[in-house]
DNA sequence: GGCTAGCACTCAAAGGAGGAGAGTGCTAAA
DNA sequence: TTTAGCACTCTCCTCCTTTGAGTGCTAGCC
C-alpha cells in the first residue's frame, strides 16, 4: 500500500468515525487537500475496497470502513495520540484523593472513563489471590452460623458466612481465629497453607474448624464471581442506535448483567501486558461483534492485578479512547503504588 | 360508576396490558360476553372516556387506559391476584440455600424478580443504622492509613479507611480496638455512645484515636451511600421501546447509575408499611411519569428494613407484578428472621 | 329509556410513484 | 497517471392513494 492510499484510507476511518455516515470522494477531496480530483480518489477507493480495507453499504453509497479498515487506523495510530489537558487534569483530580477505599476507588473510575469516551467502561479489581492477609475475623452470627472475615493488605474485605457443626465449636471460635491470624498472617492468598498436619493442630480443642475454615477460603478463591467487575456508562451504548442496534444492544446489556460474562470476555485481555484494541471480529465472542474493546492492565509495583477497558461501538473514537484508557491505568497504578506501598 | 362499566373498563385495561395496542368496541364486545353489540359498548366507552379512565391515541384509534384508568384496574384488583405454582417454586428455591451472605441473596432477589416479572427490580439493602455492631476491626494498611472494618450482627461488613497521625497511634491501635468492642459490641449502630467524656478513655495513650474512630461511624451513618441498592434486570426496559420510548429510558438508565437518585425515587416508598404501587403521574419524580413502581417493604421479626420493588411501563403486568413483589418480600423476611432471629 | 343496526366520517398505516441528490464506475482524452 | 464527463444506481424524501380499524351519531326497535 502507497502513501497516498495510506492518507486517503486513515482520512475515511476517521471522517466515519465523526460522522458516522458514509463518506464520498469529493467531501474527501476537499478535506485531503492532496491536489487531487474526486475521480482519483475514486479510483483509490475502490481499490482499498478491493484489499478489504473499506466497503459500500449499497452502490451509490460511499465508503465506511471494514473491521480491517478500523485496526489499519488504529496502528497508524500507535503511540502518537495525546489526551488533552482538561482530560488529564480530570483524572488527575479523580485521584489525588487518596483516602478512598479501593473498590470507591474502582467505581469512580470507572463512572469517570466512561464519562470521558462515552462509551462503556469495565474495571476489574485486583484479584483476591494477589492479595496478602493482614487479618481475618471469625464472627458468631448465630448460634448456627458464623461469618469468616478476610482483611487483605489493600484494604479490601472479603467475607463468607458458614455453618457452626457444635457449641463447642461456637466456643473455641476465638482461639481459632488466634490461630489462623498467626498462621496466615502475612501470607498471600495463593499460597495458602495446609495446616491440617500442623503440630499445633493439636492445642485446639476444635481442630476442624480451623481445617473447615481454611477449605472455606479456597472455595472463596476458586469461585471467580470474587473477581469483581465495576461497570459504568453502559447507557452510552444507547446513543448508538440505528436500525438494528437496538436488538444487539439489547442482547449485549443482557450478558452484561452477568459478571461471569465480562469476566470471561476479558479474560483474555486479562493476560496481556499491555493496551490492546479489539475491534468488531477481533473479539472471541459472537456478541461482541459489532463493538470494540479498549482495554489495559494496571498495576501494583511491577504486578498486573487488573484491567481498566472501554467498550464501545466498532466506530469509536479510537485517538482519544486509546490515551484515556491508557492515562487512567498509569495513574491508577500509580496511586495504588502509593497506597498499599 | 355502574357495574357494566367496571366491567368494561378492566376488559379494556387487561386487554392493552396483555397486547399493548388500542383497544377497540367490537374485540371487547366478543371477548365479554355480556350479550351487548359493539354500539352499547361504544357509548359505555364515550362515557368513560368522559370520566377520564381512557384517551384515544386519535380518532379512529381503540382506546387506551390514562393513569387514571390503570389506578381503578389495580384497585379493582386488591387480593384478589394469585401467584402460579412455578413462581412461587422459583422463589422457594432461591430463599431456600440457607448459607448465603446478606448482599449475595439481595442480589440474586433482584435478579430473579426481574426475571419473573420482565421489567427492572430494585432491591434496598437493610439501612446500616438498625443493626447491630458485633464486632469491630482495626487494621492498619501503611504507615499512615488504617481500616475500620464493622461486622454486624446481619453479617454485614462496612468499611472505611482512615489516617493514622502518628506513630504512637500505630502502637496503640490493638488497644484501641479491644476499648471501642468493650464499649460498643451489642449496641445499635443508631444509638451510637459518644465515649469523648469516658473515664476509661484516660487509660488509652492516645484517646483522639478512639474519638476518630467513632466520629468515622459516624460519618459512614451520615452518608446514604451506605444504603445499598441492588439493580436487575434494567435490560427489560429496552422491551417496550416505541418512538419516544428510546429518549425515556435513556433518561431514566442514566439516572439509575446514580444510587442516589434510586434512593431518593423509593424514599416514600421506603416509609410505607405496605404494598404501595404508584403509576405514572402518581410518582413524585418526572423522570417516572411514563412508568409504574411497585414496592413492599421487608422485615426482620416485626422491623421494617429494606425495600422490594420493581419498575416497568405503566402498562405492565400488574397482577402478576403485585402478587410476586408480594411472596419475595415475605419470603426475603422469612429467611432473614432465620438468619438472624 | 336503553339497546342496536346502519352509515358517514376520520385517521394511521402501508404501499407506490416520482424526483432529488449523492455517489459510483467507466471511458476517453490530456 | 490523472482527470473530466457521463450514464447509472440506489437511498431518501415527499406526495398521493388505498385500506381498514374504529368511532360518533341517528333513527328505529323492544
Amino acid at each position: 500500500m502507497d502513501k497516498r492510499k495510506h492518507k486517503i484510507l486513515k482520512a475515511v476511518v476517521h471522517r466515519y468515525i465523526m460522522t458516522g455516515s458514509p463518506v464520498g470522494s469529493r467531501s474527501l477531496a476537499e478535506s485531503l487537500n492532496l491536489g487531487i480530483s474526486p475521480a482519483t480518489i475514486r479510483n483509490e477507493l475502490s481499490k482499498l475496497e478491493g484489499m478489504g480495507y473499506l466497503y459500500q453499504p449499497h452502490v451509490s453509497a460511499g465508503r465506511v470502513p471494514t473491521d480491517m479498515g478500523y485496526r489499519f487506523y488504529v496502528d497508524s495510530l500507535a503511540g502518537r495520540t495525546r489526551l488533552r489537558e482538561e482530560e488529564k487534569k480530570a483524572i488527575l483530580t479523580l485521584f489525588s484523593n487518596k483516602t478512598r477505599e479501593l473498590e470507591n476507588m474502582l467505581q469512580e473510575t470507572s463512572t469517570l472513563l466512561s464519562r470521558l469516551t462515552s462509551a462503556a467502561a469495565l474495571v476489574i479489581a485486583p484479584r483476591l489471590r494477589r492479595n496478602t492477609i493482614r487479618h481475618l475475623d471469625l464472627v458468631i452470627l448465630s448460634d448456627e452460623l458464623a461469618l469468616l472475615v478476610i482483611i487483605t493488605d489493600t484494604g479490601r474485605v472479603e467475607k463468607k458466612p458458614f455453618k457452626l457443626e457444635s457449641k463447642e465449636e461456637a466456643e473455641e471460635i476465638e482461639k481459632v481465629q488466634a490461630f489462623l491470624n498467626q498462621h496466615l498472617q502475612g501470607r498471600g492468598l495463593d499460597e495458602l497453607v495446609d495446616v491440617g498436619d500442623d503440630e499445633d493442630l493439636e492445642t485446639l480443642k476444635t481442630p476442624q474448624l480451623a481445617v473447615r475454615v481454611i477449605a472455606e477460603i479456597r472455595d472463596m478463591l476458586s469461585h471467580d464471581e470474587y473477581e469483581k467487575v465495576f461497570v459504568g456508562g453502559t447507557v452510552n451504548l444507547l446513543r448508538y442506535l440505528d436500525d438494528e442496534g437496538v436488538k444487539r444492544i439489547e442482547n449485549l446489556l443482557q450478558h452484561f448483567e452477568e459478571q461471569y460474562f465480562i469476566l470471561n470476555m476479558l479474560s483474555e485481555t486479562l493476560r496481556s501486558k499491555e493496551l490492546v484494541v479489539r475491534i468488531g471480529d477481533e473479539n472471541l465472542f459472537k456478541e461482541l461483534q459489532y463493538f470494540s474493546l479498549v482495554a489495559t492492565p494496571y498495576t501494583i509495583g511491577e504486578e498486573m492485578v487488573g484491567t481498566v477497558s472501554v467498550l464501545g461501538p466498532t466506530r469509536m473514537n479510537y485517538a482519544r479512547v486509546i490515551p484515556t484508557v491508557d492515562f487512567i491505568a498509569k495513574s491508577l497504578s500509580r496511586t495504588l503504588e502509593m497506597l498499599t506501598g
